[in-house]
DNA sequence: GATGAATGAGTATTCATTCAT
DNA sequence: AATGAATGAATACTCATTCAT
């Protein structure tokens, strides 16, 4: 588990970006302890041991670090599903590739995991974003008639809370790869395929 | 829209019980508004009309109040659905119908929906209570050979965050029997059942 | 130990003082346990099994039943000594003989020796009422030239002092009569007379 | 009267250990005026003419400052003593000096002798480590033959007392020397000595 | 006269934010 | 730029007191 991602996109920077990294490193960890809500300032500063006055030479508030926080963990989890994704041209396959990739990624990282759920809920709008992707492939799909299915927002909606739910269930109850796999078999379900294909492609995809 | 549940509950009852039922009523319009989180005690004893002291002659604290308005909610949600059931036999009809009415019920009552919602991260125990009869009828679904699936905890998951999926949307786009149609269809595909089935039972069950 | 002292004293009465009396008892109890200044109204209400409201048709607040409380122990007490000092013409015996007798006769009834303490700093008036007595014999003992000194206010100051020192000593250790001997033996000192003497008065007077 | 006891001690200082030191004196006034029971944490940083919240950068409640001040002030109490008995080394002048000194000294400083006599009921343990001394000087009384007494704690504890009603008496009607020679010459008597020679290490000692 | 629910002023405590160093 | 002490608004909670029943 990787826990100081945005100093490490910082070594070589002055220090003022360095200290800004810290905060969000120490946010992020922070975030993973007690969650969003519950985030203190004084404890993002404790973390990163700076003094707490520090935090506002780089955000103005709370929200501001939690929103780069969120965005740069999400940016950076796209980043690493496009380079798992580069040469995968078949729909079905992207859309499952991606889900398993995703949650796998941030099972392993339980610090993104709790900063990508807890922003489903306190920033819809990063969900949205992070998601869009996925809308892509699932277009893919349908333009290769690989699924049956109308793509609504209410579609991408809840294709995106199996996911979260995947992520969830694997950061209660411990990493198990068949949760994924379930997961994926769900979304193909969704998106059309019939449970025997779905189970098919979950699996090998 | 009913404002006032609890207060109908106490109409009749002494003094004591009335003004304990217009702070929960109170509560359950406030967490509807800004969440359970953001609950101020002071929220709850001026929607109420009450002195803010009152609060403590009746709750010892929010949790308290949080707890007890949400399964308060809960049992009504639940009597109201045992009542449209009564004579349904067929599992996976049970299982479209109790979803369905248990969307659209809330959807109807924001302030039930808001807490509802709220309480499946905030007292995850509620979530476990609320839909173990969805556990009995895909079970019962199960017996009658309608549903090809493992019931696992997870599986239970996934539904609960398709329907919570559901009633946030119509929350957030206003209400819509389409929406709760296809949420029924996934449920009924996270089953084992087939797309074309899936509509078919969806749309009559 | 005797639990309700003024109930006691009202039992003949209206309902009307029996109630008051109830309250003075529970007072007396609830200051034994917590104090004076941590006592609560409803504190008092509840050891008196009576509602809360109830206080306020008796006692305007809370100084009121504190001193009347107070000075109804006093009154008792002073009873029970001047009964058994009627006979006791010598000064100094007349002294020793109350000092003993008022610190024995608290000690084994620790609710009146907790107001009685608490009272010489919360009321200091009920001090200066409670030992006028004192002043009566030592001036007693003057006249018949026994005592050697100059009665003066920090004198009695001094006595009542030890007395309470003896109170509070066994209060936390345990009665004990060597300590009510020795205080007597203290304030016969105090009193002018020499070691050897004071010893003799205060092992058998 | 040193008003600023501890922030002199500071005066070197940090703006930290300052803001601290006025706290304490702030709470020594404040004790001095209201006594400890009823003192209020506002009252405090008013009295320093601090934000409240600042209290709560130094202590973590009530408690925690009034025992500091309390133990700060017996300290200089004890330094204060020491340095004027060095060269004693005679017991029963020991304890006429300390007592004397001991007595003179908080009451021209009003602030001290309302925490010391407060202390010896609101924080016992106090009471025993400021008169550890005094149990020392009785013991080499002994030794020398000066003293004919059994030294146990009820003894100390009388003393005490007799300590504490001459602060008292002085603190309510003035300073007066002639109270604390008789002070003094009381406690010579519990220790033994026959009322005349009380009297005379009481005068020059 | 007793009841006990309601009241609201009073107090402790937290924490985001400012600003002098 | 970093520091960290000071700030004070916000909030939870207590309890003496009132008053309708």
């Amino acid at each position: 588990m990787k826990e100081r991602y945005f100093r490490d996109q910082a070594l070589g920077a002055n220090k003022r970006e360095r200290t800004r990294s810290a905060l969000l490193d120490a946010a992020i960890r922070v975030i993973a302890e007690k969650g969003m809500e519950a985030l203190k300032i004084s404890d993002i500063t404790t973390a990163a041991d700076l003094a707490n006055g520090t935090f506002y030479n780089h955000f103005s508030d709370k929200n501001e670090i939690l929103r780069e926080a969120a965005y740069g963990i999400a940016l950076e989890v796209s980043r690493l599903l496009d380079a798992q994704m580069e040469e995968i041209t078949d729909g079905p396959t992207r859309v499952v590739t991606a889900t398993a990739a995703f949650i796998d990624l941030v099972v392993v990282q339980p610090d993104w995991a709790a900063i990508m759920i807890d922003s489903t809920s306190y920033l819809p709008q990063l969900r949205d974003d992070v998601f869009t992707y996925l809308r892509k492939d699932i277009d893919l799909g349908i333009a290769q008639c690989k699924f049956d299915v109308d793509v609504t927002p209410f579609l991408i909606e809840q294709i995106v809370s199996l996911i979260i739910a995947a992520v969830r269930h694997q950061l209660t109850n411990g990493a198990e790869p068949e949760i994924t796999r379930q997961a994926c078999d769900s979304v193909l379900r969704l998106l059309g395929l019939s449970p025997a294909k779905a189970m098919k492609i979950a699996r090998t995809g």
